[in-house]
RNA sequence: CGGGGUGUGGCGCAGUUGGUAGCGCGCGAAGUUUGGGACUUCGAUGCCGCAGGUUCGAGCCCUGUCACUCCGACCA
């Protein structure tokens, strides 16, 4: 390819709208093209890059017995009704009509489609068990598109389906593909991907896991312990209180608290500390806004997914009205009173406690010496609290969690009968009954994954691809391309590289300065720069150097071929 | 869905009390340059987001609206 044909603008300054570098890099570098909120085109350089991740994803699917297929991006809302997701999905899934009036979606992922193709056809255990995948656009409606490719609403997916006819087996693929995706990950240039225990949201199913690459940018939080290694979605991971009660309950006393509503403040003015308090934090569903009042002490904070798992209804913090019955930053667990009722909840974090301070459901008052137990009676204690830095791991106890930012760039869950069940599948087993097939599925975005690679390599001048991905693997620059002695070696070189099949980008125009060229070949970020200038011939040489300055040789011009090739081998090793 | 911000050539931006719409980059031509985004000269490119309104006159003031963006909410 010779760059001054390539199509796409490259640019020096930074778009204004483009808050983390992948972004600003693919923006200025040429590599794709805002179309509208979360959608966008991919110049040639991007659909490159792309096109290799895919095939990397394609080989380690296919190594563990993946059979790619396609499923379409227009379903009819029936196939949706289904599995009932229709309904309970909001709109993030697309609805439309066609011609005929008739409901329709875009795919958003495509359970129902996959059990939609295979549920005639496997009727018998004796063909179980599959896995089928496709690598195709999806369309979310998001309701906040961000960070270039990171979150988009159009992008291309790899999805995998799997079927079992029992849970063991289900396991061993669901670990096979595990690995699988960390061969991926390792190939595509990013081994330091991690998986954490995540939360299966709606796609319903127990166990599941999120491929993550920690980076700041990230949107996820996620918990790691720094001693036994435990890791989980911060969603996800469970919150462990140890509390000891203090020797002699104090009587439950009423404070006269003026204009304090705050934990903080109220602590700050009985000199108390923040997890000797109790505080109310209340939501409503959002069907009804029935209200739901959830105590926990005062230093935590409510874990949203949590919540909604152990409710099983959707829900929105609350709006607190006069006629609600309850007093904003006072409200405590005696003597609580909703009008219209309320449902209460207490987070683990105040099991065994005793003495703390809360509010006491009256205008300005506050009591101290709350000792639910006491006070209220028992109560189910249930964990809904956010985990947080320096707590105590729920695998080994050690008070060493951190907590780090991280891109979600895939995930794995088994999901059991959720979709077989409601969609009518079954096989006969070897006895001839009727059972219902178990499923797992496996997803990996592909323009995030481009774009992570990219957030985790690059420099201020551009992208640093990995060999296995990047868009082409040499970019020769014809330094001085004017110049006859030049030309003819770097025309030369470019067609002994394309001939013994390397990836070539060639940049022989004349007229430009050198730095215009190195700064193009920055932002393309092939990873390895030959230099053919006046100055290197003069020595009789060509240079050849990596995009990440790892290295930098002066050879003869005969023997650069060989040499590239040698490189190019090298550097498409993986890294584990 | 809440809260902030921004809409002016392809990109980045300026535009004063309302009075002929500007700068830099990029783009085209000619010439001089040539190892880290060169220089000179000439040139092309604007429904000032959109719709109303006030005014002799609106990029600027008023009203509405749309889009984008950031922080939340939401979210395989």
């Amino acid at each position: 390819m010779k760059l001054d044909k390539l199509v796409g603008d490259r640019f020096k300054e930074r778009p204004s709208d483009c808050n983390i570098d992948s972004h600003a890099l693919m923006v200025r570098g040429g590599y794709m093209k805002y179309v509208a909120n979360g959608i966008f085109s991919s110049y040639m350089p991007l659909k490159r890059v792309t096109r290799k991740i895919e095939q990397i994803i394609r080989e380690e699917m296919d190594a563990i017995d993946g059979q790619e297929v396609m499923f379409p991006v227009v379903m009819p809302a029936t196939l949706w009704q289904e599995s009932g997701r229709y309904e309970s999905i909001g709109s993030e899934l697309l609805r439309f009509s066609d011609r005929n009036k008739a409901q329709m979606v875009l795919g958003m992922t495509h359970e129902e489609a996959a059990v939609h193709l295979v549920r005639e056809y496997a009727n018998s255990y004796t063909k179980y068990p599959f896995m089928i995948y496709q690598i195709q656009t999806k369309f979310r409606d998001e309701a906040r598109p961000r960070g270039g490719l990171i979150r988009v609403r159009e992008f291309t997916m790899k999805d995998a389906y799997s079927f079992h006819t029992s849970q063991e087996d289900l396991e061993d693929y669901y670990y096979r593909c595990h690995k699988a995706y960390e061969r991926i990950y390792a190939r595509a240039g990013i081994p330091e991907v991690i998986s954490v225990a995540s939360d299966s949201g709606m796609m319903g199913g127990s166990i599941s896991h999120e491929f993550m690459l920690l980076t700041p940018i990230g949107e996820d939080s996620i918990a790691i312990c720094k001693k036994c290694g435990y890791r989980a979605n911060m969603e996800a991971a469970d919150s462990i209180i140890e509390n000891t009660r203090d020797e002699v309950s104090e009587a439950l006393t009423e404070v006269y608290t003026p204009n304090i509503h705050t934990i903080e403040e109220i602590c700050d003015f009985l000199k108390t500390p923040t997890d000797k308090s109790c505080k109310a934090v209340v939501y409503q569903r959002n069907s009804d806004d029935h209200f739901i009042v959830i105590f926990i002490r005062g230093d935590l904070d409510i874990n949203e997914t949590k919540l909604t798992n152990h409710l099983g209804y959707d829900v929105h913090p609350a709006v607190i009205t006069e006629e609600c019955g309850l007093n904003a930053g006072y409200i405590g667990p005696v003597g609580l009173n909703v009008n219209g009722g309320c449902t209460v909840l207490y987070d683990k974090s105040l099991m065994n406690t005793n003495n703390l301070s809360c509010g006491a459901n009256k205008e300005e008052y506050h009591y101290t010496g709350l000792d639910i137990s006491r006070d209220v009676g028992e109560v189910e204690y249930i964990d809904l609290a956010k985990i947080i830095e320096g707590g105590i791991c729920p695998e080994c106890g050690a008070h060493e969690i951190t907590i780090s930012r991280g891109i979600e760039v895939g995930n794995i869950f088994q999901l059991g009968t959720k979709y077989s069940k409601s969609m009518g599948m079954t096989y006969l087993d070897s006895d001839g009954n009727a059972q219902t097939p178990i499923m797992g599925c496996y997803g990996i975005g592909v323009g995030r994954l481009a774009a992570s690679v990219c957030e985790a390599h690059h420099d201020d001048y551009g992208p640093i691809w990995p060999m296995a991905i990047a868009p082409w693997q040499v970019h020769i620059c014809a330094v001085r391309a004017d110049d006859a002695q030049v030309k003819e070696n770097a025309d030369k070189l470019y067609a002994e590289l394309q001939s013994r099949g390397v990836e070539v980008i060639y940049d022989d125009r004349a007229n430009v300065s050198a730095g215009v060229m190195f700064s193009d070949a920055d932002l393309l970020g092939c990873p390895i720069r030959l230099v053919v200038s006046p100055r290197n011939l003069k020595d009789g040489v060509i240079e050849v150097a990596a995009r990440d300055k790892s290295f930098s040789e002066k050879l003869a011009p005969e023997a650069v071929a060989d040499r590239v090739q040698e490189l190019i081998k090298e550097m498409m090793a993986v890294k584990e």
